[in-house]
DNA sequence: GTGCAGCTTATTGTATACAAATGACCTAGG
DNA sequence: CCTAGGTCATTTGTATACAATAAGCTGCAC
C-alpha cells in the first residue's frame, strides 16, 4: 500500500511484536499518528489492517487494544494453523512446481547451516523456515487459503515462539522440512499434510515448554 | 461501526449481492460516495471492510474491483468452509450449553415448518438456518476460528445456493441438522464433524448442480 | 457514603481540500 | 502505420478541521 500507511502499519505492528506496546494497552490514533509522523488518516488504515490480522481488537465503541491472549487463544491459534498449514500442504503436493520443490530444498539446505555451527543463527533461522513455509502456500494455489493463514501466523505469540527454540527442537523442525519435501517429491498429498500437521503441533508444544519454563523462572 | 461507514457497507454490498456491480466491474470510491450520500472516508472504510471479506480485490495499484470467482474459486471456498464448520462443530459438541442445544432445536422447527406446505418459505429457512450455524459458531468457543468462518460465509456464490435448493435438498439440510442436534445431545465430537463435513459438501455440489443447470437454461 | 446527573474532556467518525500517482489518450516522429 | 513520449484526466492517498459520541469526573442529593 502507500507509503504513509504502510509506514503505520510496519511502526505500530513493530511496537506490538517488540512488547512496547503491551497487550491489553489502549491505542490513540492521535498519539500514534504523532510516533508515526503522519495524519490519523493513514493510522487509522493500519490499525484496520491490524485488527484484521488479529494483533488489535476493538471495544464495542470502538476503541483499540492490543490484543492479549489467553493460553486457550494460543491453542484455539496453534489449532486452526495446523489444520489450514496442513490442508495447504495437502493441495501443494499434488500442484507444487519442480522450481518450487528446488526452492524448498534450497531453504531448508539454509535452515540445516544456520543451526549447524555451535551458536544457531536465529534470524537467519526464521527468514528461511518463513520463505519454506511461503512456498508452500504459494503452490497450494488457494487465495482464500492464504488469506486466511497470513492472519495466524506471524502473531505475537507464534513469532516469539522460534526465538524460544532449543537446539533439539531446531533439528527437529529442520528434519521435519526434510520429510515435507520428500512427501512433495512422491506427490503424496496425505503425507504432506500430515508431516505438516504434526510440525505445528509440535512448535506448539515447543511453545509451551519455554513458556511454561518463562513463567517459572518469573516467580 | 458507525453509521455512514455502515450505511456505506451495507449498500455496496448490497449491490455486489444484487448483481448490481457484476463481477469485475472497478468501483471508484468517488461514485460509491454519491451512490451512498456520504463521504469518501466512510467508503473507503468500507471498501476495505468488503476486500477483507473477500468481495472485493485490490489491484497493484489500489484500485477496486469486484472479485470474480473461477470454477475452482468455488470450490475451494467451500472446501475451506466444510473443513472449518466441521472443526465448529467438533468443538461445539464438548461446550455447547442446554439452552444452546435448544435454541437449535428451536430453529431447526422453523426450518421444518418453513419448507413444510406446497411452496416452501426460502427466507423463513434462510434466516433459521443461518441462526442455527451461527449457534454452534458461537458454541465453538473460538473468536479466531468465528473470523475466518465469516470471511467465507454468506459470500454471493455461498448466497445464491440456497435460492435453488430444490424440495429434495431442502428436506435434507433439515435432516442433516436433525442429525447434529443428535451429535450434540450425545457429546460427540467427531460424529457432529462428520455429518457438518457433509453437510457443506452436499451444499456444494447442490450448487453445483442447481448453476450448472442455468448455464445449460442460458445456453 | 453511595449513586446519579450533568458537564468536561478525550477519542473516534466524517467531510473536504489538496497532493500524488496511475492510466488513457493524443500527437509527433520514424 | 506503428511506436514513443508527453500531457491530461481520473483515481486514490493524505492532511486537517469539525462533528458526534463515549468515558471519566465532579458535585449534589439522598
Amino acid at each position: 500500500m502507500s507509503r504513509a500507511s504502510d509506514h503505520a502499519y510496519t511502526v505500530i505492528r513493530g511496537m506490538i511484536l517488540a512488547g512496547e506496546l503491551p497487550p491489553g494497552a489502549q491505542l490513540s490514533e492521535e498519539a500514534l499518528a504523532l510516533r508515526c509522523e503522519v495524519s490519523r488518516t493513514p493510522v487509522r488504515d493500519a490499525l484496520r489492517r491490524l485488527e484484521s490480522d488479529l494483533l488489535i481488537r476493538r471495544s464495542e465503541s470502538q476503541r483499540s487494544f492490543v490484543a492479549d491472549w489467553s493460553d486457550d487463544d494460543i491453542e484455539d491459534a496453534f489449532e486452526l494453523r495446523a489444520m489450514l498449514e496442513a490442508q495447504a500442504a495437502r493441495r501443494a503436493a499434488t500442484r507444487i512446481a519442480p522450481a518450487q520443490l528446488e526452492a524448498l530444498r534450497h531453504h531448508n539446505r539454509l535452515i540445516g547451516a544456520a543451526i549447524a555451527g555451535d551458536l544457531a543463527d536465529i534470524p537467519a533461522f526464521l527468514e528461511h523456515n518463513r520463505a519454506f513455509h511461503e512456498i508452500i502456500l504459494a503452490a497450494a494455489g488457494s487465495s482464500r487459503l492464504a488469506s486466511l493463514l497470513t492472519r495466524l501466523i506471524e502473531q505475537p505469540v507464534v513469532w516469539r515462539t522460534a526465538q524460544n527454540y532449543d537446539r533439539e527442537n531446531l533439528r527437529r523442525s529442520h528434519h521435519e522440512h526434510e520429510e515435507l519435501v520428500a512427501a512433495f517429491d512422491r506427490r503424496d498429498a496425505g503425507w504432506a499434510a500430515s508431516i505438516m500437521a504434526g510440525h505445528i503441533r509440535r512448535a506448539y508444544h515447543a511453545y509451551l515448554d519455554a513458556y511454561t519454563a518463562q513463567r517459572t523462572a518469573a516467580e
